[in-house]
Parts: structure tokens; C-alpha cells; sequence
DNA sequence: CTACAGTCTACAGCGACTGTAGAGGCAATC
DNA sequence: GATTGCCTCTACAGTCGCTGTAGACTGTAG
């Protein structure tokens, strides 16, 4: 089996190689093989490990979940009810954040076409921003990540 | 004029005590007076700085966004475009996030109904995480704040 | 041999706060 | 006047998920 180095994982992965020493750092991807002098070398399985943690991420995954996925695929005979709720718990998560960025979007747009131009004194949108009744978002959550 | 305390001012504005502080410490707020021993005074205007900036952050406006509009703010003559401006480019954010963020929603709905239960084994979820080719997300970009 | 790209470690920085520690201030009650 | 209990102060570390930097070493091609 050939090993390679942490720039061919890299490429092979599609993951910056500073990004994958940080996975290795937070006990994500453990400890690799080294050379003599040093260099890490990994072998194939390396590779979907990483793809496994980028495809969860480019999910939206926070690295919580990607952790606890991890750990029920190594072990396949568990129970898969774990990952579906993971994976429901990210998707009521997300629709989350879409329902409020789309509140978000309403009351920009709004915002925005009732402006008419002129001096800023007399511009809607700044008359918005001052008036704080004028708040159409009623969970005081800001919109946070993701 | 009477003058309040942070804490009054955190209740006025609905904005944490530490939160001021650190607008404060950014630059944000602007150093307010005093008392003798040495305690943050401020007066009723303060209360609509913060509100401002509290409204536009519940808007999502990022910090940046937010320094350039009390800028325009402060000097009413300023041509009302310049808000507009700043507005439209955040509402453009707004929407390629949504536009994301609906894609993501997409892809883990189609994971989770495709699940009928077992193991982790022949679970479609794991078996969506693993398949590098199963991708719907065309962009590359990873789904970020907001 | 000389470039130059890749790799190493260790640590600082991002944004927008939040939390902590340890000290001092202030008003009300006993 | 002493105590209680909350408020405020500064300064700094922690959050998340990386990214960037510095300075040194390694590996390979010409």
C-alpha cells in the first residue's frame, strides 16, 4: 500500500492542508503514519474520512454532529435511528435559519422600495433603522450562523 | 438633563451591558461621561444609538455596514443612495444565503425521507455522507454566517 | 548546487460577541 | 454603622471553524 502526503490528501479530499493538521488537532482525524523525518503520510482510508467530514460540513454539519456521525459509521452495527435524528435535528436547524432570513428579506425589500431617493434626513430606509417600532421580526434571536 | 448607567441604558436599548461595552471598545459607541468613581454616565441619546445599531443588526447588517450608515446618519445632507446602496448589496447577501441555504434544506430532506431504519450499515443518510458523487450543492462555497 | 515547492510546529487572528475573575460602588435594610 | 445584594469596573480567555504567519526543515527537478 502507498502512502501519501498531507498535499495529496489535500488534493485528493478537496481540504486545504492547514485545515486537515486542524481536523488531526481537534481529534478528528487521528494521528497518521510518519516518515523518518517527520512528515505525515496517510494511506487510502484517509480519504474518505476526510471526504466523509467535508460532505458533512458542506452539509452544514456543525463539527458536533460531524463528530458523533463519525463515530456511529465506524461502529455499523448501531442503531440508524441515531443518524436520522442527528440529521433531522441540522434539517429543523436549517429551516430555522431560512425562516428567518426570509423574514430578513421581506423587511429589506421592503425596506428598500419605499425609499425614494433624496437626502438621507428624509430616506426611508434610515427612517427604518431609526424606528425601532418598525421591527417586522418578531423573535428577538438575531439571525446568528449558518 | 438626567444621565443613566450602563445598565439602564442595556435595559433601554435591549442590548447586554457587555455588549455596549464592547461596541464601546470597537468604536461604536463613542466614550460616554463618567461619574466620579469612575462609571459610565449616558444621556437619552445614547439610547438611539444603540437603537440603531440594534435594529440593524437584527437585520443582519454586518458591523462594517453598520459604522458606514451611523456615518451617513450623523450628516443628514449625505445623498440617501449611499443607504440605499448599502441596503441592496445586503439584501443581495440575504439572498444568495437563502438561495443556499434552500439547497441545503433540498439535499437533507431528500436524505432523511430516503431512511427506512436499520443499521447504520445500509443507512441511506451515511450512504449519502459517504458518496462523494451524491452532491446536489454545485457551489463549492461552504454555507457561512447569516 | 541551486531553486523552489512542500512540510513542520507553534501561535495569533478573524467576527461578534460571551463568560470569567477579582475588585470596587451604591442603595436599602437591619 | 454594618450587612446584604445587586451593579459596575477592567482585563483577559473562550466561542466556532478555520486561516494566516513566522521561521525552520525536507524533497525534488533542473
Amino acid at each position: 500500500m502507498r502512502q501519501m502526503t498531507i498535499g495529496q490528501l489535500s488534493k485528493a479530499g478537496g481540504v486545504k492542508v492547514t485545515t486537515i493538521r486542524y481536523y488531526e488537532s481537534i481529534g478528528l482525524m487521528g494521528e497518521p503514519d510518519r516518515s523518518e523525518s517527520g512528515q505525515r503520510l496517510y494511506c487510502d482510508d484517509a480519504v474518505h474520512r476526510l471526504s466523509f467530514i467535508r460532505h458533512a460540513r458542506d452539509l452544514g454539519f456543525p463539527m458536533d454532529a460531524v463528530r458523533q456521525l463519525m463515530k456511529l459509521q465506524t461502529d455499523p452495527g448501531s442503531d440508524c435511528s441515531a443518524v436520522d435524528a442527528i440529521a433531522r435535528e441540522h434539517l429543523n436547524d436549517v429551516r430555522k435559519r431560512l425562516g428567518q432570513l426570509e423574514a430578513l428579506e421581506g423587511e429589506l425589500k421592503r425596506m428598500i422600495s419605499s425609499c425614494e431617493g433624496g437626502e438621507v434626513g428624509e430616506c426611508r430606509v434610515m427612517a427604518a433603522l431609526n424606528d425601532h417600532s418598525d421591527c417586522i421580526t418578531e423573535t428577538h434571536e438575531r439571525v446568528t450562523a449558518l
